[in-house]
DNA sequence: ATTAAAATGAGAAACTTTCGCATTTAGGAT
DNA sequence: ATCCTAAATGCGAAAGTTTCTCATTTTAAT
Protein backbone atom coordinates (compact mmCIF):
# COMPACT_ATOMS: atom_id res chain seq x y z
CA UNK A 1 0.00 0.00 0.00
CA UNK A 2 0.81 3.42 -0.76
CA UNK A 3 -0.52 4.99 2.33
CA UNK A 4 2.92 6.42 3.33
CA UNK A 5 3.78 7.77 0.05
CA UNK A 6 0.40 10.02 0.47
CA UNK A 7 1.48 10.61 4.16
CA UNK A 8 5.02 11.74 2.71
CA UNK A 9 3.47 14.09 0.53
CA UNK A 10 1.81 15.78 3.92
CA UNK A 11 -1.60 14.43 2.83
CA UNK A 12 -4.27 13.00 4.79
CA UNK A 13 -4.70 9.10 3.77
CA UNK A 14 -8.44 9.17 2.64
CA UNK A 15 -10.19 7.05 1.16
CA UNK A 16 -11.07 8.90 -2.23
CA UNK A 17 -7.06 9.07 -2.46
CA UNK A 18 -6.63 5.45 -1.76
CA UNK A 19 -9.18 4.68 -4.79
CA UNK A 20 -7.65 6.94 -7.28
CA UNK A 21 -4.11 5.86 -6.39
CA UNK A 22 -5.24 2.27 -7.04
CA UNK A 23 -7.07 3.16 -10.14
CA UNK A 24 -4.15 4.58 -11.49
CA UNK A 25 -2.20 1.89 -10.48
CA UNK A 26 -4.97 -1.02 -12.04
CA UNK A 27 -4.74 1.60 -15.11
CA UNK A 28 -1.24 0.12 -16.12
CA UNK A 29 0.59 1.60 -19.45
CA UNK A 30 -2.95 3.02 -19.58
CA UNK A 31 -2.86 7.04 -18.94
CA UNK A 32 -6.48 8.03 -17.81
CA UNK A 33 -8.13 11.76 -17.47
CA UNK A 34 -9.72 12.75 -14.45
CA UNK A 35 -12.84 12.16 -16.38
CA UNK A 36 -11.81 8.34 -17.15
CA UNK A 37 -10.80 7.43 -13.25
CA UNK A 38 -13.91 9.43 -12.12
CA UNK A 39 -16.24 7.23 -14.52
CA UNK A 40 -14.44 3.89 -13.70
CA UNK A 41 -14.91 4.40 -10.03
CA UNK A 42 -18.81 5.37 -10.13
CA UNK A 43 -18.67 2.16 -12.43
CA UNK A 44 -17.15 -0.08 -9.24
CA UNK A 45 -20.17 1.43 -7.24
CA UNK A 46 -17.81 4.13 -5.79
CA UNK A 47 -18.89 7.27 -4.15
CA UNK A 48 -16.52 9.92 -5.28
CA UNK A 49 -17.20 13.66 -6.78
CA UNK A 50 -15.35 15.01 -9.82
CA UNK A 51 -13.66 17.95 -8.08
CA UNK A 52 -12.37 15.76 -5.67
CA UNK A 53 -10.49 13.53 -8.10
CA UNK A 54 -9.17 17.00 -10.30
CA UNK A 55 -8.27 18.03 -6.44
CA UNK A 56 -6.66 15.14 -5.79
CA UNK A 57 -4.98 14.55 -9.16
CA UNK A 58 -3.66 18.02 -8.75
CA UNK A 59 -2.01 17.40 -4.97
CA UNK A 60 -0.49 14.43 -6.33
CA UNK A 61 1.16 15.97 -9.58
CA UNK A 62 2.52 18.64 -6.88
CA UNK A 63 3.70 15.51 -4.41
CA UNK A 64 5.57 14.00 -7.41
CA UNK A 65 3.27 11.36 -7.25
CA UNK A 66 2.02 11.28 -10.69
CA UNK A 67 3.03 13.06 -13.84
CA UNK A 68 0.26 15.03 -15.71
CA UNK A 69 0.85 14.63 -19.66
CA UNK A 70 -0.71 17.15 -22.18
CA UNK A 71 -1.59 14.75 -25.10
CA UNK A 72 -3.84 16.02 -27.98
CA UNK A 73 -7.25 16.30 -26.98
CA UNK A 74 -8.77 18.92 -24.79
CA UNK A 75 -7.82 17.07 -21.38
CA UNK A 76 -4.71 15.82 -19.55
CA UNK A 77 -4.04 12.71 -18.48
CA UNK A 78 -2.23 11.26 -15.70
CA UNK A 79 0.00 8.17 -15.17
CA UNK A 80 1.47 6.75 -11.48
CA UNK A 81 5.16 8.16 -11.40
CA UNK A 82 7.40 5.32 -11.14
CA UNK A 83 11.05 6.14 -10.01
CA UNK A 84 12.59 5.74 -13.21
CA UNK A 85 11.96 8.75 -15.97
CA UNK A 86 10.38 7.28 -18.96
CA UNK A 87 9.51 8.76 -22.56
CA UNK A 88 6.53 8.27 -24.24
CA UNK A 89 5.94 6.77 -27.88
CA UNK A 90 2.24 7.13 -29.17
CA UNK A 91 0.36 5.55 -32.20
CA UNK A 92 -1.28 7.99 -34.18
CA UNK A 93 -4.51 5.19 -35.54
CA UNK A 94 -5.32 3.04 -32.00
CA UNK A 95 -3.90 5.29 -29.54
CA UNK A 96 -1.73 2.42 -28.01
CA UNK A 97 0.89 4.15 -25.57
CA UNK A 98 4.08 2.67 -25.36
CA UNK A 99 7.10 3.58 -23.30
CA UNK A 100 10.89 3.46 -23.34
CA UNK A 101 14.09 5.03 -21.90
CA UNK A 102 17.22 6.57 -23.76
CA UNK A 103 21.01 7.35 -21.99
CA UNK A 104 22.13 8.73 -25.68
CA UNK A 105 19.00 11.19 -25.54
CA UNK A 106 18.44 12.20 -21.60
CA UNK A 107 22.61 13.47 -21.88
CA UNK A 108 21.99 14.73 -25.11
CA UNK A 109 19.15 16.88 -23.35
CA UNK A 110 21.28 18.19 -20.83
CA UNK A 111 24.20 19.84 -23.47
CA UNK A 112 21.80 21.63 -25.33
CA UNK A 113 20.33 23.03 -22.51
CA UNK A 114 23.82 23.86 -21.10
CA UNK A 115 24.26 25.35 -24.40
CA UNK A 116 21.06 27.38 -24.14
CA UNK A 117 22.39 28.60 -21.06
CA UNK A 118 19.33 26.88 -19.80
CA UNK A 119 19.38 25.17 -15.91
CA UNK A 120 17.34 21.97 -17.19
CA UNK A 121 14.44 21.12 -14.54
CA UNK A 122 12.73 18.60 -16.71
CA UNK A 123 11.26 17.93 -19.68
CA UNK A 124 8.82 15.48 -22.02
CA UNK A 125 9.21 13.76 -25.24
CA UNK A 126 6.63 12.34 -27.39
CA UNK A 127 7.35 10.19 -30.64
CA UNK A 128 4.53 9.13 -32.95
CA UNK A 129 3.94 6.78 -35.66
CA UNK A 130 1.92 3.66 -36.32
CA UNK A 131 2.57 1.04 -34.15
CA UNK A 132 3.17 -2.57 -35.17
CA UNK A 133 -0.08 -4.09 -35.15
CA UNK A 134 -1.62 -0.83 -36.94
CA UNK A 135 1.04 -1.41 -39.65
CA UNK A 136 0.53 -4.26 -40.81
CA UNK B 1 2.92 36.99 -49.61
CA UNK B 2 1.43 33.64 -48.62
CA UNK B 3 -1.60 33.54 -50.50
CA UNK B 4 -0.12 31.15 -52.63
CA UNK B 5 0.41 28.89 -49.31
CA UNK B 6 -3.60 29.40 -48.65
CA UNK B 7 -4.60 28.17 -51.88
CA UNK B 8 -2.21 25.50 -52.44
CA UNK B 9 -4.16 24.08 -48.73
CA UNK B 10 -7.38 24.23 -50.71
CA UNK B 11 -8.85 26.91 -48.78
CA UNK B 12 -10.27 30.47 -50.53
CA UNK B 13 -7.98 33.73 -49.83
CA UNK B 14 -9.95 35.50 -47.14
CA UNK B 15 -9.49 38.65 -45.21
CA UNK B 16 -9.77 36.95 -42.22
CA UNK B 17 -6.84 34.35 -43.50
CA UNK B 18 -4.64 36.82 -44.23
CA UNK B 19 -4.76 38.53 -41.31
CA UNK B 20 -4.57 35.80 -39.21
CA UNK B 21 -1.69 34.50 -41.08
CA UNK B 22 0.28 37.49 -41.33
CA UNK B 23 -0.22 37.81 -37.11
CA UNK B 24 1.51 34.78 -36.53
CA UNK B 25 4.47 35.82 -38.61
CA UNK B 26 4.98 38.93 -37.01
CA UNK B 27 4.60 37.44 -33.33
CA UNK B 28 8.58 35.92 -34.28
CA UNK B 29 9.45 33.32 -32.15
CA UNK B 30 6.35 33.91 -29.37
CA UNK B 31 3.45 31.26 -29.35
CA UNK B 32 0.41 32.59 -29.69
CA UNK B 33 -3.30 31.05 -28.45
CA UNK B 34 -6.54 31.32 -30.60
CA UNK B 35 -7.81 34.13 -27.70
CA UNK B 36 -4.47 35.90 -28.19
CA UNK B 37 -4.55 36.35 -31.71
CA UNK B 38 -8.19 37.19 -31.53
CA UNK B 39 -7.71 40.02 -28.84
CA UNK B 40 -4.64 41.30 -30.81
CA UNK B 41 -6.67 41.12 -33.91
CA UNK B 42 -9.59 43.40 -32.40
CA UNK B 43 -6.91 45.87 -30.79
CA UNK B 44 -5.73 46.67 -33.85
CA UNK B 45 -8.90 47.80 -34.83
CA UNK B 46 -9.60 44.67 -37.69
CA UNK B 47 -12.88 43.16 -37.37
CA UNK B 48 -13.21 39.27 -36.94
CA UNK B 49 -14.69 36.63 -34.88
CA UNK B 50 -13.13 34.33 -32.11
CA UNK B 51 -14.99 31.22 -34.12
CA UNK B 52 -13.09 32.12 -37.25
CA UNK B 53 -9.82 32.28 -35.14
CA UNK B 54 -10.15 28.71 -34.14
CA UNK B 55 -11.63 27.52 -37.29
CA UNK B 56 -9.00 28.87 -39.40
CA UNK B 57 -5.95 27.69 -36.56
CA UNK B 58 -7.41 24.36 -37.28
CA UNK B 59 -7.78 24.62 -41.05
CA UNK B 60 -4.27 25.60 -41.25
CA UNK B 61 -3.29 23.00 -39.04
CA UNK B 62 -4.42 20.40 -41.17
CA UNK B 63 -2.83 22.14 -44.11
CA UNK B 64 0.49 21.75 -42.62
CA UNK B 65 0.63 25.74 -42.56
CA UNK B 66 1.00 25.72 -38.60
CA UNK B 67 1.77 23.45 -35.67
CA UNK B 68 -0.43 23.27 -32.71
CA UNK B 69 1.66 22.86 -28.94
CA UNK B 70 -0.12 21.92 -25.97
CA UNK B 71 2.14 23.50 -23.51
CA UNK B 72 0.81 23.45 -20.12
CA UNK B 73 -2.24 25.84 -19.27
CA UNK B 74 -5.20 25.16 -20.78
CA UNK B 75 -5.14 26.21 -24.41
CA UNK B 76 -3.43 25.19 -27.35
CA UNK B 77 -0.55 27.88 -29.06
CA UNK B 78 0.22 27.51 -32.56
CA UNK B 79 3.42 28.95 -34.67
CA UNK B 80 4.10 29.00 -38.42
CA UNK B 81 5.15 25.91 -39.47
CA UNK B 82 8.66 26.93 -40.90
CA UNK B 83 10.50 24.35 -43.19
CA UNK B 84 12.82 23.25 -40.88
CA UNK B 85 11.59 21.20 -37.99
CA UNK B 86 13.10 22.52 -34.59
CA UNK B 87 12.17 21.57 -31.11
CA UNK B 88 11.67 23.64 -27.95
CA UNK B 89 13.20 25.06 -24.74
CA UNK B 90 10.89 26.46 -22.00
CA UNK B 91 11.70 28.65 -19.15
CA UNK B 92 9.34 27.22 -16.35
CA UNK B 93 10.23 30.75 -14.98
CA UNK B 94 9.03 33.58 -17.03
CA UNK B 95 7.55 31.83 -19.75
CA UNK B 96 10.30 32.64 -22.18
CA UNK B 97 10.35 29.64 -25.48
CA UNK B 98 13.74 29.27 -27.44
CA UNK B 99 14.15 26.67 -30.40
CA UNK B 100 16.79 24.81 -31.04
CA UNK B 101 17.69 21.86 -33.60
CA UNK B 102 19.90 18.69 -33.00
CA UNK B 103 20.47 15.90 -35.68
CA UNK B 104 21.47 13.33 -32.85
CA UNK B 105 18.45 13.71 -30.91
CA UNK B 106 16.72 13.35 -34.19
CA UNK B 107 18.49 10.09 -35.44
CA UNK B 108 18.08 8.50 -31.44
CA UNK B 109 14.77 9.39 -32.32
CA UNK B 110 13.98 7.12 -35.56
CA UNK B 111 16.28 4.27 -34.07
CA UNK B 112 13.66 4.01 -30.84
CA UNK B 113 11.08 3.78 -33.10
CA UNK B 114 12.29 1.48 -35.11
CA UNK B 115 13.10 -0.45 -32.00
CA UNK B 116 9.88 -0.45 -30.97
CA UNK B 117 8.66 -1.49 -33.93
CA UNK B 118 7.07 1.58 -35.00
CA UNK B 119 6.77 3.49 -37.97
CA UNK B 120 7.28 6.99 -36.97
CA UNK B 121 5.66 10.36 -38.26
CA UNK B 122 6.44 13.00 -35.80
CA UNK B 123 7.46 13.89 -32.22
CA UNK B 124 7.42 16.51 -29.99
CA UNK B 125 9.62 17.58 -27.54
CA UNK B 126 10.78 20.26 -24.72
CA UNK B 127 12.85 20.81 -22.40
CA UNK B 128 11.60 22.68 -19.53
CA UNK B 129 13.86 24.50 -16.93
CA UNK B 130 15.35 28.33 -15.71
CA UNK B 131 16.65 30.74 -18.54
CA UNK B 132 19.77 32.98 -18.26
CA UNK B 133 17.69 35.82 -17.55
CA UNK B 134 15.79 33.95 -14.67
CA UNK B 135 18.51 31.89 -13.43
CA UNK B 136 21.23 35.14 -12.23
C1' DA C 1 -22.34 40.75 -63.74
C1' DT C 2 -24.16 36.10 -61.96
C1' DT C 3 -24.07 32.49 -59.07
C1' DA C 4 -22.99 28.36 -56.25
C1' DA C 5 -20.01 27.03 -52.85
C1' DA C 6 -17.33 28.40 -49.17
C1' DA C 7 -16.36 31.48 -45.32
C1' DT C 8 -17.70 34.62 -41.69
C1' DG C 9 -19.59 36.55 -37.24
C1' DA C 10 -22.42 36.25 -33.30
C1' DG C 11 -24.34 33.76 -29.92
C1' DA C 12 -25.53 29.28 -28.10
C1' DA C 13 -23.78 24.98 -26.63
C1' DA C 14 -20.41 21.47 -25.21
C1' DC C 15 -16.65 20.38 -22.64
C1' DT C 16 -12.83 20.64 -19.21
C1' DT C 17 -11.44 22.47 -14.98
C1' DT C 18 -11.86 25.29 -10.82
C1' DC C 19 -14.35 27.52 -6.96
C1' DG C 20 -17.37 28.27 -2.84
C1' DC C 21 -19.39 26.43 0.89
C1' DA C 22 -21.84 23.36 4.03
C1' DT C 23 -20.87 18.79 5.76
C1' DT C 24 -17.87 14.98 6.82
C1' DT C 25 -13.55 12.85 8.08
C1' DA C 26 -8.67 11.97 9.60
C1' DG C 27 -5.59 11.77 13.11
C1' DG C 28 -3.28 14.00 17.06
C1' DA C 29 -4.36 15.31 21.90
C1' DT C 30 -6.93 14.08 25.89
C1' DA D 1 -11.87 5.25 23.29
C1' DT D 2 -13.43 10.14 22.80
C1' DC D 3 -12.87 14.92 21.49
C1' DC D 4 -11.43 18.52 18.58
C1' DT D 5 -9.55 21.15 14.80
C1' DA D 6 -7.74 21.41 10.48
C1' DA D 7 -8.13 19.23 6.29
C1' DA D 8 -10.86 16.89 2.83
C1' DT D 9 -15.12 15.93 0.45
C1' DG D 10 -19.23 16.44 -2.59
C1' DC D 11 -22.29 19.23 -4.79
C1' DG D 12 -23.68 22.76 -7.76
C1' DA D 13 -22.28 27.00 -9.69
C1' DA D 14 -18.87 29.42 -12.26
C1' DA D 15 -14.93 30.20 -15.28
C1' DG D 16 -12.40 29.15 -19.27
C1' DT D 17 -11.59 26.95 -23.81
C1' DT D 18 -13.30 25.16 -28.02
C1' DT D 19 -16.97 23.80 -31.18
C1' DC D 20 -21.46 24.26 -33.36
C1' DT D 21 -25.49 26.49 -35.70
C1' DC D 22 -27.22 29.35 -38.86
C1' DA D 23 -28.30 33.62 -41.21
C1' DT D 24 -25.49 36.72 -43.91
C1' DT D 25 -21.47 37.88 -46.62
C1' DT D 26 -17.66 36.94 -49.67
C1' DT D 27 -14.83 34.41 -52.96
C1' DA D 28 -13.72 33.04 -57.48
C1' DA D 29 -15.14 30.78 -61.51
C1' DT D 30 -18.43 31.46 -65.08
Amino acid sequence: MESKDIRAAGLKVTLPRLKILDMLERSGTKHLSAEDIYKALLDEGEEIGLATVYRVLTQFEGAGLVVRHHFEGGSSVFELCHEEHHDHILCVKCGRVDEFCDEVIEQRQKTIAQAQGYQMTDHSLYIYGVCPDCSK
